[in-house]
DNA sequence: CCCGTCATATATCAAACCGATATATATCCG
DNA sequence: CGGATATATATCGGTTTGATATATGACGGG
């Protein structure tokens, strides 16, 4: 599934900016989930326009550039139904938290217990995220509830893992004394 | 942190062609956690050999073409750990799973069903791979332990919240006899 | 009061990366 | 005997990222 078509998804949602796109890919509904950078979306919408799956409406500003308001067609919106029915992909993560703690025997212990609480208050932005988005009207619909709680009970399982075995983690790592051994591999006499 | 980064990490446990790091990232040590394509690791390997930070051995084989086996120099496992340690990005995930969740009242009730199937499947799959891992005497370590109980954890988590709860998101996708007005968005009289 | 930073808003572009394909062979299964 | 799967590297078009440019209003600290 490409940009494209995540962006038609949104549009369901009632018509929006490129701008306000990216807004919900990083604190709305798609926050946890998916992103996207300008770079690929305000080309996608140019091309879902061009396909006629958007229409695209100039809102003038005064003192910013217009705003291009873009709302989903019903042949858009068709075949977003159409192609979100014709198969998903796994999910791909990228995380370089878990990169860091298979590699914490050669990170200094002040470094793996920072990464530590960082990834705790990332985990515990996305809850407060969530807590946000079920205050909004349109979760109401029973699915954006589901896909709230999905969130919720992943984020928590993180986080209570991370405060209660967070010791095993930091006895790996390299003491404060001993760090020049985890760079050239050689203990000095 | 780029993929050139990430291999020289997987050639600190021992050296690797580039296939072997490519099975590494679908079935061993970094599994669910990361992933890359053939496209960018060879060429990765490539400016790893030329900045000097792994050295390349050509192994024959008969049959087969010769495997390029890499291993990591004093100078880049130096490198890897100054790099590891300068800092991390927030996890990036990618779920079409979540999408179609958030979907799911547009999409037919069959196509959900089987969605949470296969995510399910999906899930139990990467629970066997930790197993597997966790045989390996290399998950002495501590901290392998750690990534490991990690990730079962939030896959736990999350396979117990889509059996308890997919009634819910079934119930709000369209029923097999009404697929038409999910489409046209107009309920035909 | 000015300066930096942040928010709004779109756009572009080099570099990185993915996914598909090509090439070649060995092995296993029906 | 044919098809699928596994080993192994390499390339390449197309997508995506991340940084940067442009323009302005607001807000707070020094």
């Amino acid at each position: 599934m490409d940009i494209k078509t995540v962006c038609a998804g949104l549009l369901t949602f009632g018509e929006a900016s490129g701008y306000e796109i990216k807004k919900l890919f990083e604190d709305g509904t798609f926050s946890g989930v998916y992103d996207a950078s300008f770079g690929s979306i305000y080309p996608a919408l140019t091309r879902l326009a061009e396909e006629g799956h958007v229409l695209c409406r100039a809102e003038e500003q005064q003192g910013r550039p217009d705003k291009k308001v873009y709302s989903l067609t019903p042949k858009g919106r068709a075949h977003f139904v159409a192609e979100l029915s014709r198969g998903i992909q796994p999910d791909k993560i990228r995380s370089e938290f878990a990169i860091a703690t298979i590699f914490a025997h050669l990170l200094p212990r002040a470094v793996i217990a920072d990464y530590i609480d960082q990834q705790i208050v990332e985990h515990r932005a996305a809850l407060a995220r969530l807590d946000l988005a079920e205050c909004d009207p349109s979760s109401a619909m029973t699915n954006l509830r589901f896909a709230i709680g999905f969130g919720r009970v992943q984020l928590n399982a993180a986080i209570d893992y991370l405060e209660s075995h967070r010791g095993m983690l930091e006895a790996s790592a390299v003491p404060p004394d001993d760090e020049a051994v985890a760079v050239s591999g050689v203990k000095h006499a």
